[in-house]
DNA sequence: ACAGAAAAGATTGCATACGATTTTTGCGAC
DNA sequence: GTCGCAAAAATCGTATGCAATCTTTTCTGT
């Protein structure tokens, strides 16, 4: 069976859909943090920024939403979204219950494609935590995040790998909001060791230091509610 | 195909989203198999039958299409999905890597009122396997889900909560596709277990009881490809 | 009679239009 | 100055229209 067949979908984008095009570049956009949570996405706004009408605008807005990524109020419209603790705290409990596990079916499929693949995806990693700049810091954000999802297409199921895809976008999205560090900087040297059970076939390991690796990154997090949620609903905008 | 002529007494949907009224239906009829897998769900047919322009036609099936129950092709239109072996083995491993979390996750959260609801659904779960004709075997299929999606919402994470909806949903497609024999006899035996477990706070057991169980379903399946994958996608329609 | 081409019909993709709802603005009273 | 309320503007929900694409039927030549 092959491995690398589905690493980058050849489909050609341009005959794609154009909602779906719209949906990656926001998405992109909230995950390392241009859009901050609770900016609102007017259709008409979206429209006009990548000139369409508000139908195809509002097709994509809705993608984002049932991803977790935009929250949608009936007649107000569709803002980044704005997890609560709570939220958070479950979004890193679904990734604890899953992660452990794909990186157990992952050690069970590497190839050295997929070792090579993994070692570029971690040298620019690398690159980005050792670059300045906010630019910098976005794609290290990115990076970061990048790894998690090559490991789920690795593991080789579609299915997982669309959760896991929503699980590190709002992933993201908390991290923004609750994140104390750089968190990625530590992140990076765990990535690799993961990366060295993997190539090792040691399932165990990999499964077993994934596990930490979420937990370090959300011991990182301060989930307290500061001031009370009520007044940064209130304040939001 | 008379979907929406068994009316529900319109409800209270006048305030919610019609959308999202609509695709709840259709999934309902997917889920209970009055919907054929490969069934074309054109866009006009949808609007006409439950009243509404094209346009909210259109919003229910994208989201359906979210979930993974129906396949839309571009210009071609959306049919209820046919997933391939490999997608139903996905399917079950998915749950197996999931549910047996959630079962550990429910045990901790189990309340008196939560096992008399417990009971509630087993108990609709038995009679409707008492009983005979396709209506109930259809009411007994959705029950059968349902059993787990209550456990899912006793595990308190949206989130996964979520995920075990789109994957129970899609799991009632692949028995439709697959199954060998009515299944749930044996499986209205092993939510019982499950819920004694449960109620006396063994999780572990309860998680080793959930994924035999989820075995014992994937087990029931005929997953060879029958006379060959390319011919039943050429005549699918 | 059959294969292939052309036309007719059906269906989707997308834009636009209009009523409904929400938000903002303007203005007068306190 | 600020509070309340009404009008105006903005935004959303939905229906409808048109062009593009796909499917089916009809027609024609061999």
């Amino acid at each position: 069976m092959n491995i690398a067949d589905q690493t980058f979908p050849a489909v050609d984008s341009a005959n794609e859909d154009r909602a779906q095009a719209i949906r990656d570049q926001l998405r992109d956009a909230i995950v390392d943090r241009r859009l901050a949570p609770g900016t609102k996405l007017s259709e008409g706004e979206v429209g006009t920024l990548f000139d369409v009408s508000r139908t195809v605008a509002r097709a994509a807005l809705q993608m984002l939403s049932f991803e977790g990524l935009v929250r949608t109020e009936r007649n107000r419209g569709a803002f980044v979204a704005n997890p609560s603790p709570e939220e958070a705290r479950q979004v890193f409990a679904s990734r604890r219950l899953i992660e452990p596990g794909i990186a157990i079916a992952a050690a069970g499929r590497m190839t050295p494609a997929h070792v090579v693949a993994f070692k570029a995806q971690l040298d620019e990693e690398g690159r980005f935590i050792a670059e300045r700049g906010p630019s910098a810091r976005r794609s290290e954000i990115k990076a970061s995040g990048d790894f998690h999802l090559l490991l789920a297409s690795v593991a080789g199921n579609v299915i997982l790998q669309r959760f896991m895809e929503e699980l590190v976008a709002r992933s993201s999205l908390v991290i923004a909001l609750y994140g104390r560090s750089g968190v990625s900087s530590c992140g990076h040297s765990e990535h690799m060791n993961i990366l060295e059970a993997l190539e090792s076939g040691n399932a165990e390991r990999a499964s077993a230091l994934m596990l930490h690796h979420i937990d370090h990154i959300e011991a990182d997090l301060d989930l307290r509610v500061r001031s009370g949620p009520a007044l940064r609903q209130a304040l939001e905008f």
